[in-house]
Order: structure tokens, then C-alpha cells, then sequence
RNA sequence: GCUGCUAUAGCUCAGUCGGUAGAGCGCAUCCUUGGUAAGGAUGAGGUCGGCAGUUCGAAUCUGCCUAGCAGCUCCA
């Protein structure tokens, strides 16, 4: 494919670039075809993006709907058959300032102010068309052979919501129709694992509006599900030396005035409750609560590393447009733990929290994850409380035992912690952006606040460190995340319905009757299904809809035997086995979790 | 919170020009008692998200509210 760069030279696109030229170029023509349409329009920024290009515009009191988008895509299409050329031009910085004056473009014209003195100015023509832009981009108009607008929407002038909000219009781009059709067909199938889709139809979990947005039910077949995540990480976690606590939902507005949090976070809590001359929240962290816990009693430096751990109920007021289903609720469950350790031991407990997210992520078979080294802004003095040696020395402590456990990662700088770094691991959803499923944050802050001890070794009086850890990050969250992962086919140890009984006809109820107990009496999850239904009807439903992993098919043949038939959910063949080797695979699957059926 | 879109039966969705609401699935009852992904019949089920307004008349038009979806901002 041959690009044109800025300086007006032609040459040959390399392979790996061609799809994001592609993309940036198409950005270009929909502008075109916008202007076409709208002549009053003032365009702001217009890259390409992962998958196809956006162009945010200033369209004035003008909404897009639908039919606009059908409409410029449709304009887009003629430019494209025009097979406009592509021409590169470079501008001193006044005329570049001048031209963009007159044609009223004020974002281009407040973008060449924001560029470096020495910035070389280019812009690209195609048509009547010109935009400010480094390029490259394609030659002609006609290479853009797939491309489809997706959708319009609201975005802030460089990303800040205190600036005005543009229009943005997004569109995905690629190299031929065959693989745009690929795109859409993936896009479909990501729609239909969406946890929010799965919750509803297995009955995982409910939201209503009388109860209030962003605070999603949990219903049995869910809080299941919920039960078994719990136990699981409990369990873990004993085994290395945690001790569970309970502590209330609520806290006095001091508790949060002594962490800091009030300062920082008020906006996002929900608003105190005055009862009798005192101030309370609902809590929206529980690092307060178990700081409190430590301070409860004098401790010795032998008594560390001490690991308070708890599956603590919290709430914040998230804005209401950023709820998600169980993903990101008002409420939600935190895997949270506080390790309060001396500074010598910051190393091997790290270490320790590392070894056990990615021990968990194995027993999920969790592979594509990112890890972040989040750090903080040092000019952000605002939100980091600047003590220099205090950061330093937190921040190179992380950064050092990851480093040494030889965990990849990307240092993200403004994305630590009021009181401390911290390392992120994240994931994708299957619709929607990339969050945080486990943190590792390093804390030399709120244990000074907390004004917290130990007696150290020489008699004198010390501050413990703090780790605050979550694995399993908001059980809620987990959930929806593993939803998606296996499309609520979850492994038998997780499946709200571990067996599905199912009779060929009524005559064999007994023998079903006795196959339940049998099961049911071994510890396992076991559904038999006596309604008046087809045996087809029945499967069908264990299937699709429950994702049962075990199904029993049981006749005459079977009862005769003391056998059962066993379907299982991904296939179509049977296999017939006596009743105690059944019992004894499925105990043994859920005892060892397997993944597999 | 912001911008835009959406809200009709338990679920997924039709409903044209404003004239008192439909389908499939599910549910109930009956028939069928079956051998591994849709057997048949009958029936129940809706203040068309809520409140106002326009109109002789509103699921349909307008306003406000609530909730959901996409994107932006935020995320201790």
C-alpha cells in the first residue's frame, strides 16, 4: 500500500502500519463528509483507535442520530469513489496559525499553541478538504475499502470535563469487507457472553429500580456462586496465615478524617447520616476498620507479619453512568485484606501476595491479564501528599520485588493511591473498558495517621508498614469477570447446579428418587427433574440455559443396573457407568476443582 | 455527573397516519411416558416505566422524573 508522508513523499506503507494508516485516513474522509453535510462544523481531534478511528466535532446545538450516521457514511462512500489524492503540505507556524484562523477551525488553530516551538506544522489535502495532521496517510481515497460508523456520542475537548463536550463519532476500519464482517461476528459473540445478558438468564442476580440503581440482588442460584468464590479464597488464605474479621458497614466521619479518605474521597461516599449530634457514613474501604483492629493491642515485632482479612461489604457513590451490572455496582463485596509487616519484610510479603494472585488466576485458567506498576504524579501535590523520600522509598520497594520475581509490567505514572503505589492486575471485559481485578498497594501513610506500633527488637517503638491486598478485587466483580471467561459455563466446583437428573419417563421415578438421595447425601448440588416435560425439553434447558456441567439420563436400562447415563454439557456422546463411579467423579471434581469435565 | 439513544407480557421483540394491544419462547392445565438440543391441544398473563400536558380520543405527540444501554469523565 503507498502512503504519503507530511514532508510529500510517497513511499511503500509498511505491513504492520497499514491497518492505523488506514484507520487515521478514514478519519480524515468521514471529516470530509461531515463538512460536506454539516459546513458549520469545527473539528477537534481524529485518530485512529484500536479498531477503527473516531473524529471528535463541534456540530453546535446539531444531535447525530442514526439516520446521520447512515447519512455521512453513505457521503463517505462518494468520497471514496471520487478516489481524492492525498497531499501533504508543511506550514510556518503563523501561516499554519493563520489558515486554520481562516477557516475557523479553533480547536486546530489551540492545538498548534499547544505544540512545541520547534514542531513541524503539516497538513493533508484531500479535495476542498485540509486538516492539521502529522500523517502518514493513504494515497488515495480509494483504499478505503471496509469501514462502518458505529456510533455517535459525547466526548470533552482534550479529555476534561470541564471543557465542552464534543460530538464524537466512532467507526471501525479494516483492510477488507471479509474482515470487517470477522469484527461483527466477534462483536455479536461478545454481546451474548456479557455477565449483565448470562446473570439474567441463568438467574444469577436481579437489579430493580425500587431498590435503586447500581445495587444489584444476588439470587440463589448467584449467591451460589458467590458462597463457593468466598470459601474458596477464605481457605487460601488461612493456609497462609490470614485471620478473618467482621467489621461494620458503617463508621464515624472521624475514622475517615483520621485515614485521609474524607479529604480525597468524599464526593464518591455516600453522604454522612447526622444521628444524635454525630456524624456517620456507610463505609466505602475498610482499611480504617482494620487499622483500628491492629491498634486494638500493643504488638511485638515478633507477633508480624499480622494479616487481617476480610470479605467486607462496602459502598460508593459511583457516578451513575459508569454502572455496570455486577461489575461496578454502589455495593460490592471486597476480597480485602491489611498486612501489617516491618519494613525488613515488605519484600518477602509482597512476594507472598504476588504468589497467591497468580496461584489463583491458574485455578481459573485466567492467562490474559496486564500487570501496572501504578505510581503516583509528583506535581499532583493535591492528591499525593508530598513527602519525596516517603514515595521513593515505596515506590522502589514495589518496583524492586517485582522486578525480582520477574513479573512484566508497565509503569503508569498518576494512577497510585492517595497513601501509597501500587500494583494492579488487569483484565478485559467482554464489552466495555479494561479494569482492575487484584491490587498490591504498599502503604507507609495511614499506619503514621493511625499512629500504629511495634516494639521493635532494641525495645523502641516503630511503624508497621501496610499492605492492602484484594485477589479476588470485589467478589461481585470476580464473578462478572468469570462469567464472561466461561460464558456461565462454570467449572462443576462453581455451577449453581452441579447434577441434572433426568428421567426418560415416569416409571423410573424411584430409581431417580434413590440416585438423588445418594447424591445429594455426598455433598453435591443435584437437581431431579420430575416435571411432566419431554426428556429432549429437559436437556435442552440443563444445557443452555442452567449450563448444567453433569447430566444424568436415567430409563429403564439404567434402573435395572443401578447405572446412569451421563451427558455432559459440551457433548453429545453418553457414557453409561454405575451410579457409585459416578458419585465418585463428581466428588472428586469438585473436591479438586477441575476445570475440565 | 455529561452527551446521545432506549423503555410494550416472566424473556426476546412487532405494533403503519393518534382510534382501548400482538408474536415466539416461557408459564398453567390436559393428552402424550419418551433413549440424548423443540410431540400435541387448551388457557392464563399487559394502568404499553412513572407523573403531568396537548387532543373528542395517546403505547403513539410534548415536558418532567425514574431506570437501562453506548461513549466521555471518575474509580481510594
Amino acid at each position: 500500500m503507498k502512503i504519503v508522508y507530511n514532508d510529500g513523499t510517497v513511499g511503500e506503507c509498511p505491513q504492520e502500519e497499514e491497518l492505523h494508516v488506514l484507520r487515521h485516513s478514514c478519519a480524515h474522509v468521514m471529516a470530509q463528509a461531515i463538512q460536506r453535510l454539516y459546513p458549520e462544523a469545527d473539528f477537534a481531534y481524529g485518530p485512529a483507535t484500536e479498531k477503527g478511528f473516531y473524529y471528535d466535532v463541534d456540530l453546535g446545538d446539531k444531535k447525530i442520530n442514526d439516520e446521520d450516521l447512515l447519512a455521512i457514511e453513505e457521503e463517505m462512500r462518494k468520497i471514496v469513489k471520487e478516489n481524492l489524492k492525498f497531499n501533504a503540505f508543511i506550514l510556518p507556524r503563523d501561516e499554519a496559525v493563520k489558515l486554520m484562523q481562516d477557516r475557523h477551525e479553533k480547536y486546530k488553530e489551540e492545538h498548534i499553541g499547544d505544540l512545541p516551538e520547534d514542531a513541524i506544522i503539516s497538513f493533508y489535502q484531500q479535495g476542498d478538504y485540509i486538516d492539521m495532521c502529522v500523517g502518514p496517510h493513504i494515497l488515495y481515497t480509494k483504499a478505503l475499502k471496509a469501514f462502518k460508523l458505529t456510533q455517535s456520542s459525547g466526548a470533552y475537548w482534550k479529555n476534561d470535563a470541564k471543557n465542552k463536550m464534543l460530538t464524537r463519532i466512532n467507526g471501525v476500519a479494516f483492510a477488507s469487507k471479509e474482515e470487517l464482517a470477522e469484527y461483527e461476528r466477534q462483536q455479536e459473540e461478545a454481546r451474548a457472553r456479557d455477565h449483565r445478558r448470562i446473570g439474567k438468564e441463568m438467574a444469577l442476580f436481579m437489579t430493580d429500580e425500587l431498590i435503586g440503581k447500581g445495587l444489584p440482588m444476588f439470587l440463589p442460584n448467584g449467591y451460589t456462586v458467590w458462597q463457593e468464590l468466598e470459601n474458596y479464597i477464605k481457605a487460601k488464605e488461612r493456609k497462609l496465615g490470614y485471620q478473618h474479621v467482621m467489621t461494620p458497614c458503617v463508621g464515624t466521619v472521624q475514622l475517615y478524617e483520621t485515614s485521609g479518605h474524607w479529604a480525597h474521597y468524599k464526593a464518591n461516599m455516600f453522604p454522612a447520616m447526622e444521628v444524635e449530634g454525630e456524624s456517620f457514613v456507610l463505609r466505602p474501604m475498610n482499611c480504617p476498620h482494620h487499622m483500628m483492629i491492629y491498634a486494638n493491642k500493643p504488638h511485638s515485632y515478633r507477633d508480624l507479619p499480622i494479616r487481617i482479612g476480610e470479605i467486607a461489604h462496602d459502598f460508593r457513590f459511583e457516578s451513575s453512568g459508569t454502572l455496570k451490572g455486577i461489575e461496578r455496582g454502589r455495593h460490592f463485596c471486597q476480597n480485602d485484606a491489611h498486612l501489617f509487616v516491618t519494613p525488613d519484610q515488605i519484600k518477602e510479603e509482597v512476594s507472598k501476595v504476588c504468589d497467591l494472585i497468580f496461584d489463583v488466576y491458574k485455578d481459573f485458567n485466567i492467562t490474559d491479564y496486564r500487570c501496572v506498576l501504578s505510581l503516583r504524579d509528583p506535581a499532583d501535590t493535591e492528591k499525593y501528599h508530598p513527602d519525596d523520600e516517603m514515595w521513593n522509598k515505596a515506590e522502589d520497594a514495589l518496583r524492586q520485588v517485582l522486578n525480582d520475581l520477574g513479573i512484566e509490567y508497565t509503569e503508569e505514572i498518576g494512577e497510585a493511591a492517595f497513601y501509597g503505589p501500587k500494583l494492579d492486575v488487569n483484565v478485559k471485559p467482554a464489552v466495555g473498558a479494561e479494569y482492575t481485578l487484584s491490587t498490591c498497594q504498599l502503604d507507609f501513610c495511614l499506619p503514621a495517621k493511625f499512629d500504629l506500633k511495634y516494639v521493635d527488637s532494641d525495645a523502641s517503638e516503630q511503624t508497621p508498614v501496610v499492605l492492602h491486598r484484594a485477589i479476588l478485587g470485589s467478589l461481585d466483580r470476580f464473578m462478572a469477570f468469570i462469567i464472561e471467561e466461561t460464558k456461565g459455563k462454570f467449572p462443576v466446583w462453581l455451577a449453581p447446579t452441579q447434577v441434572k437428573i433426568i428421567p426418560i419417563s415416569d416409571k423410573v421415578m424411584d430409581y431417580c428418587t434413590a440416585v438423588y438421595e445418594k447424591l445429594e447425601a455426598a455433598g453435591v448440588r443435584v437437581v431431579l427433574d420430575d416435571r411432566s416435560e419431554t426428556m429432549k425439553y429437559k436437556i435442552r434447558e440443563a444445557q443452555q440455559v442452567d449450563r448444567c456441567p453433569y447430566m444424568l439420563i436415567i430409563g429403564a436400562k439404567e434402573a435395572e443396573e443401578g447405572l446412569v447415563s451421563l451427558r455432559k454439557r459440551d457433548t453429545i456422546a453418553n457414557e453409561v457407568m454405575t451410579l457409585d463411579a459416578f458419585t465418585e467423579k463428581v466428588c472428586s471434581a469438585i473436591a479438586n476443582r477441575t476445570l475440565e469435565l
